[in-house]
RNA sequence: GUAGGUAUAGCUCAGCUGGUUAGAGCGUCGGAUUGUGAUUCCGAAGGUCGUGGGUUCGAGCCCCAUUACUUACCCCA
């Protein structure tokens, strides 16, 4: 019999303790800005059924979703045996015969199915939060994984674009609380984007359009014009559409600019939708965050080649990159004006954002940002001499613990050199000993590990002088 | 789904144009006046070189297949 070597599903990963230690220290951060910004948690299942999920985002979204193999007799399941012209039709018309349910892919889309289901019991506008792992059967690479964690913060029920600039604001809170400076929190607004599709009259695919602007950063000018010229947009549109990318200027003058820009492509008719109301949109977001004082207006990039998540964001679209760290986005999010019709409850506006926790584990990883203690461990660790001392060092332990500090007693007598080596490599502050020399004085000596220094303290003081350095 | 790259000790990797018993660092374990780590020194264990075929007198190295991992594209946190 072979022994095979265990391994992890593709795209999965173990956390060791330090890592779980440094992912709540995130989680903690995250989930307290968020408190603070009055969101209260919820948390939805695992598994959705596919009929929540499938049709939500795009053909290539849905190719993404984990399945779930039904359970007992898949192939023969109440919808009936999968046959052989279900199978010669392929997997998409045998699917629905042998899966009915999958794992969540987002956070939002739970989160528009638990509004919907519960709409009679909700305070409208609703704030939620939700910090758990979504799916998707991505091919993995840096940065990316088939089982991550978002952070989602949405609000549904109301149009006010005060929840933008308050996302803005908790974007900024949770980053630098983080340790994070260099960052760009880059918005923009469909209604710009359909306006400069617009603009050029109708040719090409807007999509084509979206996607290929929103690589400009990555391909360059030149790349994005090859990608427009063989998805059919002639050079004059192109052009055009370079005009408006190239707008710059502070965020007040770029909304100057567009704006006159599409007053001269004649886009602007409709006040209260297109261009027009990206522009003014983007100009109150700009008014509230000025009126809340908000400090960092250099990390606020409003950034026109933002073109991201198009599927359902109607209104304000954000993104968050960190600058000189290779790293895609480790935050995005937008306003979804219909995201709950497709589930028969239209006319409900949301807007919400998601922290990629595991991007911003590994960017605060590259860029050492991890406090030191953000690891968990006892703080102090009691040296196992000799059996001789245990009646005396179990009360003492016990003492410890009930005065709320952690420690441990070294499980074995074993030479002091072993003890020293396990307290140092598990990152424990302090080394309790209490051996014979120490026993006959009444004593015990505390050293420290770190520092590297000892000192005496008498038995009965132990807990308040632990306490103290505690 | 498309295109590359890699696969040798627990980990990170050497291994020259194919040539005897496949190496290093780190880690693990043991020892150096039997009460002191992070920071000394010595020693040991640990590999059928991803798997299966082929070429050859001879393969870790060359060829084919296969699997896994990885990077990039599409798309996305």
């Amino acid at each position: 019999m072979s022994v095979q070597k265990p391994s992890i599903p593709q795209g999965t990963r173990d956390f060791g303790p330090v890592q779980v230690a440094r992912r709540n220290y995130i989680f903690g951060i995250i989930r307290r800005v968020f408190e603070k910004f009055g969101f209260a948690p919820l948390e939805t299942p695992t598994m959705e059924n596919l009929s929540v999920l499938t049709g939500k985002y795009g053909d290539e979204g849905d190719q993404l979703l984990f399945k779930i193999l039904n359970s007992g007799d898949f192939l023969n399941g109440k919808k009936g045996p999968v046959t052989a012209e279900d199978l010669a039709a392929g997997s998409k018309a045998t699917l629905p015969k042998v899966a009915e349910k999958g794992l969540r892919y987002d956070l939002t889309v739970p989160f528009a199915r638990y509004v919907v289901m519960n709409r009679g019991q909700l305070t409208l506008p609703f704030k939620r939060y939700q910090i758990q792992p979504v799916w998707r059967a991505d091919r993995p690479q840096r940065g990316r994984y088939r089982e991550f964690v978002q952070c989602d913060a949405d609000v549904v029920g109301t149009n006010s674009l005060l929840c933008e600039a308050e996302i803005v604001l908790m974007i900024d809170e949770v980053l630098t609380s983080l340790g994070l400076t260099d960052f760009s929190i880059k918005i923009n607004h469909r209604g710009v984007l359909s306006g400069i599709y617009q603009a050029l009259g109708g040719v090409g695919r807007e999509s084509d359009l979206f996607v290929a602007i929103d690589k400009l950063d990555k391909i360059g000018q030149d790349g994005v014009t090859k990608e427009l010229l063989e998805r059919g947009f002639p050079q004059a549109a192109i052009d055009k559409v370079f005009a408006y990318l190239q707008v710059g200027g502070s965020f007040a003058e770029k909304l100057e600019t567009l704006r006159s820009m599409f007053g001269a492509d004649g886009t602007l008719q409709d006040a209260a939708a297109g261009p027009a109301k990206g522009l003014q949109d983007l100009a109150e977001v700009q008014q509230y965050l000025q009126d809340f004082g908000f400090e960092h207006f250099e990390r606020l990039d409003f950034d026109v080649t933002l073109a991201r998540g198009l599927s359902y964001y109607t209104g304000c679209i954000f993104e968050v990159k960190v600058n000189n760290v290779q790293m895609g986005s480790i935050s995005g999010g937008g306003r979804y004006d219909n995201l709950t019709g497709s589930f028969g409850l239209p006319g409900l506006s949301g807007v919400g954002f998601s922290f990629g926790v595991d991007r911003i584990y590994d960017v605060l990883e590259t860029l050492e940002l991890f406090p030191a203690d953000a690891v968990s461990a006892p703080l102090c660790l009691l040296a196992n001499f000799d059996a001789e001392g245990r009646p005396a060092l179990l009360p003492l332990l016990r003492g410890l613990r009930e005065a709320g500090l952690s420690a441990e007693l070294y499980p074995e007598v074993s030479k002091l050199r072993k003890q020293f080596e396990y307290a140092d490599k598990r990152g424990i502050r302090y080394m309790l000993l209490a051996g014979s020399e120490e026993r006959a004085q009444g004593v015990v000596k505390l050293r420290d590990m770190r520092a590297g220094s000892e000192q005496t303290v008498p038995a009965a003081e132990v807990v308040a002088t632990l306490q103290g350095l505690a």
